[in-house]
DNA sequence: CACGCGTGGCT
DNA sequence: TAGCCAAGCGT
């Protein structure tokens, strides 16, 4: 990298930006003023929460949901959580919800949004790349945001190959050197949209990057092994069970304890298996157990086979009248916020009824 | 710093 | 197709 080749480069992405943004709900088109909507704000704020490791494809019906239940951070502040907790189900990494409700409630109570990123940085939920991000893009700051697109844009561009997390801090510098004064948040934004579409993981479209001419990357020949990482570790097989106790049309659901896996969610009961450890078995009910199937599911450090058993009979399930569990009518099953593993479960159960 | 934490799309 | 990966954060 020449000292003089950042403004160039900081020019000719802002230049492609404004011809091929992406257009999203919760994006300002480029180059225009910041809005003048008292919302603005909270939207970018809702948006980066829920991009968070989450795809645009996914996030976009939770956004709009989200924003048309409750359409300011008032709203959102004065929700109940477990209401907001539902209504990310599907989504994933549910302490983002979590830290959603205590966000909105503290910026509630601060009068808005604080507008600079160390200010934004003590908000729960928001780590340092959402308070760079917000404070560029809501807010028009100069802040230098670095998600895994910039980190992959930047490595390959300057041919950055030590190994992450090694080279966090030689991304961070360069990024800080192509980042503008001006408009460093459609900056930002046209980074994001570079790695996404076009400097991807896998495949990088170097034909068509307005930057491929200035890319040390691109010149070494291979492009895409760049940023080196480090090899994962492989993901465990666990088995674990889950029951479907059914009565009157309702079925029985438990509230999952606030921190862990899935923390806050409503589940089908278990055997308490866990990403750690394969469960006992072991039903909260005594009853005559039928198999159901089984349904599979990956989590980020865990292989799951989760085994569906109906429990018939008409014993109490442990936790009822404790308020530890809910009789949920399944002709609402849809509006418990099951996450996906369950939903699917659930699904299971219910084609299996016939 | 390394790890725990979901889910769905892409290759 | 079975990994690999994604607009990370909290601890």
């Amino acid at each position: 990298m020449t000292a003089s080749a950042s403004p160039q480069i900081s020019r000719l992405l802002i230049d492609w930006y404004d011809a091929n943004a992406r257009s999203l709900p919760w994006r300002n088109p480029p180059g225009a003023p910041l809005p003048r909507d008292p919302d603005w704000p909270y939207r970018v704020w809702l948006s980066e929460v829920m991009l968070q490791q989450t795809t645009v494809a996914a996030v976009i019906p939770y956004f709009a949901a989200f924003t048309e239940r409750w359409p300011s951070i008032a709203d959102l502040a004065a929700a109940r959580e477990d209401e907001v907790m539902a209504a990310w189900a599907g989504l994933g990494y549910y302490s983002r919800a979590r830290n959603l409700v205590k966000c909105a409630r503290e910026v509630a109570a601060l009068g808005g949004f604080p507008r600079t990123e160390a200010e934004l940085r003590k908000l729960p939920g928001i780590g340092a790349y959402s308070a760079a991000s917000i404070a560029a893009i809501a807010f028009g700051e100069r802040a230098v945001v670095v998600d895994a697109n910039v980190e992959r844009v930047v490595a390959r561009l300057f041919a950055i190959t030590e190994p992450l997390p090694g080279a966090r801090k030689a991304i961070r510098k360069a990024a800080e050197a192509i980042t503008p004064t001006q408009r460093a948040g459609d900056f930002a934004q046209a980074m994001m949209d570079l790695g996404a579409q076009t400097c991807t993981a896998r495949r990088p479209r170097c034909l068509l990057c307005p930057l491929s001419d200035h890319c040390e990357g691109r010149a070494s020949g291979d492009p895409e092994k760049l940023p080196v990482k480090p090899p994962r570790k492989a993901r465990p097989e666990r088995r674990g069970t889950a029951f479907w106790i059914e009565r009157e049309g309702a079925v029985w659901l438990v509230t999952r304890p606030g921190t862990g896996m899935l923390g806050g969610m409503r589940a089908l009961p278990d055997d308490g298996w866990t990403a750690r450890a394969e469960g006992s078995g072991q039903a909260p009910v005594e009853g005559e157990a039928t198999r159901l199937g089984a349904v599979r599911h990956g989590f980020t450090h865990a292989q799951l086979t989760l085994e569906l058993v109906r429990i018939d009979g008409d014993a109490r399930p442990e936790g009822e009248g404790e308020g530890e569990g809910e009789w949920w009518p399944l002709d609402r099953l849809d509006e418990a916020g099951l996450p996906t593993v369950y939903a699917k479960a659930a699904r299971l159960a219910l084609a299996a009824r016939g």
